[in-house]
This record gives C-alpha cells, sequence and structure tokens, in this order.
DNA sequence: AAGCGCAACAACCGCCGGCCA
DNA sequence: TTGGCCGGCGGTTGTTGCGCT
C-alpha cells in the first residue's frame, strides 16, 4: 500500500518531452493500452505504467476538448459538484472531452474563487453567511481540505447539496420516486413530512446563448445578488413507494433504478431542470465512452450512496 | 531588464478497491 | 482467506507563463 510504482528502478519523472509523448501515442494508437504496467515497456519509455495513463488520460487520448472552458461548462461543473461533491472523475464522465484532472484544477484555481466572489461556499454551495452560522454544525468539516465530507448519515441532504429547510416554495424538487425509495429508512421522516428544501444549482454565468443547457433560463439564478428565498425550493416527494417498501435492506441495484433519472427540479410552471440520468448522457451521440463503462461508472457512485449512509439498500 | 506574485496547468503521491492466484 | 498486483481516484505539489512594479 503506498508504495511508490517502480520504486526500484530509476525511471523518469516529471514533465513529457514531445519525443515521449510520440512513443506512447504510436504504441497506443496500434496496440492499445492493454496493462499499463507494461506499456512503457513496448513503447520504449522509461517511465512507469502509472505515469504513462496519466500522460494518455490527461493529454494525448484524442478524444479530448482542447481550451478553456465554456461558460455553459463551467456552470455545469457547479451544478455537478453541489450534487457530487469532490468526485471529480464522476463529474468528468458528464463533460464529454475534458478530464477530472482538469476540472478539479479549474475548480481550485477558478470557480472557487468566482464562487466567494460570489457570496457563496463552494464546499457546501450556501451563501457564506449561512456557512458561518453553520460552523458547529458536525455536517461539513468544512474548516480542513476534505471538502464536502459527509461525517454522518444524518446528512444525507447535506450529501446532496441542497439542503434547506423552508416552507415558502417557488421553485420545487421532487425526487423521481425510484431515487427517493432508495432514501435509507431513518431519512424517510424527512421525504414524507418536512419539505426539504433544495437550493438551487448556482451558475457563475448567465445563458448566452440558446445550445443545449441543463439547467432552464428561467432558473438562472442572478450571480450577483443570490436570492435563494425565491430560488431555492423543493420538496422531496414522498411516493407511496418509498413508504410502502419495507424492504429496503434487501433492494436491489436494478436497471430500473440504474435507468431512472436522478432527480427532477421543478419550477412552478412546469419548466423542468433535469440533473441528467446516465440514460440521458448514454444517449448523447457524442459521447465518447461506451455506455456499459458510463453505467458502471453510475452503478458505482449510487453504491458509494449507500455505502456513505451506511445502508445496503 | 529583473524580480515578484499569481494563475493555470501538469504531474506526482498515497490510498483504496477489485481481481486473481 | 490472504496477499500481491493493478487501475483508478482525489489531494497535493511542481512548473510554467504572464502581468505588474
Amino acid at each position: 500500500m503506498g508504495r511508490p510504482c517502480c520504486y526500484k528502478q530509476k525511471l523518469r519523472k516529471g514533465l513529457w518531452s514531445p519525443e515521449e509523448d510520440e512513443k506512447l501515442l504510436n504504441y497506443i494508437t496500434k496496440n492499445g493500452h492493454g496493462c499499463w504496467s507494461s506499456v512503457p515497456k513496448l513503447a520504449g519509455l522509461n517511465r512507469c505504467g502509472k505515469s504513462c495513463r496519466l500522460r494518455w488520460i490527461n493529454y494525448l487520448r484524442p478524444d479530448l476538448k482542447r481550451g478553456a472552458f465554456s461558460p455553459e461548462e463551467q456552470n455545469l461543473i457547479v451544478q455537478l459538484h453541489a450534487v457530487l461533491g469532490n468526485r471529480w472523475s464522476q463529474i468528468a464522465v458528464r463533460l464529454p472531452g475534458r478530464t477530472d484532472n482538469e476540472i478539479k484544477n479549474l475548480w481550485n484555481s477558478c470557480i472557487k474563487k468566482k464562487l466567494r466572489v460570489k457570496g457563496i461556499d463552494p464546499n457546501t454551495h450556501k451563501p457564506l453567511s449561512e456557512v458561518d452560522n453553520d460552523h458547529k454544525s458536525p455536517s461539513l468539516s468544512s474548516e480542513t481540505n476534505q471538502e464536502f465530507i459527509v461525517e454522518q448519515p444524518s446528512d444525507f441532504f447535506d450529501y446532496l447539496a441542497f439542503q434547506k429547510l423552508n416552507s415558502s416554495l417557488e421553485h420545487s424538487v421532487s425526487l423521481d420516486s425510484s431515487l427517493c425509495s432508495m432514501i435509507p429508512s431513518q431519512f424517510k421522516i424527512d421525504c414524507s413530512v418536512s419539505k426539504a428544501l433544495f437550493e438551487p444549482s448556482v451558475t457563475l454565468f448567465p445563458p448566452s446563448d440558446n445550445t443545449s443547457r441543463t439547467v432552464s433560463e428561467e432558473d438562472y439564478v442572478e450571480a450577483t445578488e443570490p436570492n435563494w428565498e425565491s430560488n431555492c425550493g423543493g420538496m422531496i416527494n414522498n411516493t407511496s413507494s418509498s413508504l410502502e417498501n419495507p424492504g429496503l435492506e434487501d433492494m436491489k441495484w436494478s436497471d430500473e433504478y440504474l435507468n431512472a433519472s436522478f432527480f427532477t427540479l421543478q419550477n412552478e410552471s412546469s419548466n423542468t431542470i433535469n440533473v441528467k440520468s446516465e440514460t440521458d448522457f448514454n444517449s448523447n451521440t457524442d459521447f465518447p465512452w461506451s455506455q456499459s463503462q458510463a453505467s458502471d461508472v453510475f452503478h458505482k457512485d449510487l453504491q458509494r450512496m449507500t455505502v456513505s449512509f451506511g445502508q445496503s439498500l
């Protein structure tokens, strides 16, 4: 555990030369990567397999999108971060052509700062003033570099990052019934009794054109003056399935769940904001990776969620 | 021109989980 | 069941380029 790879050999480290890039690119183009540990030897590189893998994934892969992140992409990252936290690889799956490393760097170097300037805590996606008041809250270790760590099962809604109780709704968030049924039983009371209000996904940029967007224009939050009261909102719809399903611990991660929309944001005009389900993403013909790969990722993610909340669903 | 600070990007490190003998 | 190997992930550090003084 933790042993540096290829520690016995004197392998080259640091920046990659154009010659090394060419060797690796040529080799993988012709042969595929196969077992990464054998790639450097076969490609004639004095690098460890891990380094080759990273170079390929983050730089040489032909399906990478080059150039700056668009405002739409940045908004999407913020929205996804609110849901997924620091799971960069999960976020990257939803941004075709972008790598987890790239997104992580953008977040740490740029987006974090922009959110703070706009008075939003990048860890919790709450207004900074609220976060200050929440310092005693055990739910988030915001003072450490372990961002967005859910420490208690009771923080299920913190995990979803839209947590907020409020009775005045203009926008509602309704969990898909199938997802609601996955919520561990100890949270059911929140589903059925309280209106768990969801803060909106924060956007850094106003919609600039009519390109495909995850969030409808009506739901754009004026970033310069965040109006949580009017934009937050929603409740986790309790459904009969969630109440009447007594055997959560026996529940399996069936295709039905995997194909279900993760959740849907609704505003009063019935426009919907879909946080796309894996199925939606898979249907994107531009998506460079296989459906099974993406599905696996989603499956894994959901399993992690259950582990996080100490339940086997 | 030199020095400095900062932002962006690239790469490494340590850990974890899955797989397999 | 156990231990080693491997790939993947997220945090962190190092490097580079640019603007400012």
